[in-house]
DNA sequence: CAGTATCCGCCCTGATACTG
DNA sequence: CAGTATCAGGGCGGATACTG
């Protein structure tokens, strides 16, 4: 991290904002994740993650296209077949991500239990 | 990741999706960089960030309170003084977000440039 | 200084129906 | 199969004013 005052807040003008706004929706990284392993379709990806409404995988898969993350294969064929894979760049992003996960995978059992002891909670789940 | 199939869509039950859906808004993960020196007051952290207001940053600590990554003290003295630093637990995000800030310093710029490229863009930044 | 309460706009998100 | 269009709702997020 670069700038630290008030006068340049940290994460103002760094781009570590940009790749907060980047991934900060509920289905981009999740997206990102399903792509990790590989082209794969529209359907195949919708049926992988599950719970995405199509509308939104598309447009998340167009926002990382233009973002340079994705990159978009539409094959003339009927019935059509559109592939989407990680781009190089995309590609750099799963190791963050994959960061991530594997935190959630070793603490996440200890953020439900501090869920559950905070007050306001009857045995309640997120 | 542990299942890949249709009836047990990655992501669906797994904790990666919680820790998704615990970072996944406009300043958490800010706010989380933000404690990572250290104890800090609520108006420091305010100014440190910059841009966030009283609401969205009681609300984010308080959250990520209930969520055990962050502890709250406040000093019985006038005029008041609270101050909120990072749980052991809270402490172990950090690292996977410095990933993530660290692709962000070193793709930024990819990522500009592309946006940039993309189709229906004016020189626009995101 | 720290925090709450209220109002309100915006946009994210989902459901549904439709096109190629 | 892939994608768009449209409608409707909910909650995020900001501005402001107020309390202790």
């Amino acid at each position: 991290m670069s700038g630290f005052g008030p006068d340049a807040p940290f994460l103002a003008d760094c781009p570590a904002r940009m790749a907060v706004e980047l991934i900060a929706d509920k289905w981009t990284v999740v997206v990102l994740y399903g792509l990790s392993q590989g082209p794969v379709r529209h359907g195949e990806l919708a049926a992988l993650i599950g719970g995405i409404s199509r509308k939104m995988l598309t447009r998340t898969l167009r926002r990382l296209e233009a973002h340079g993350l994705v990159r978009r294969h539409a094959y003339a064929e009927v019935p059509p077949r559109v592939e989407y894979e990680l781009t190089p760049l995309g590609a750099t992003l799963i190791d963050p991500i994959h960061m991530l996960t594997e935190w959630a995978r070793q603490n996440g059992d200890a953020v439900l239990d501090a869920l559950d002891a905070a007050p306001g909670s009857a045995t309640a789940g997120d």
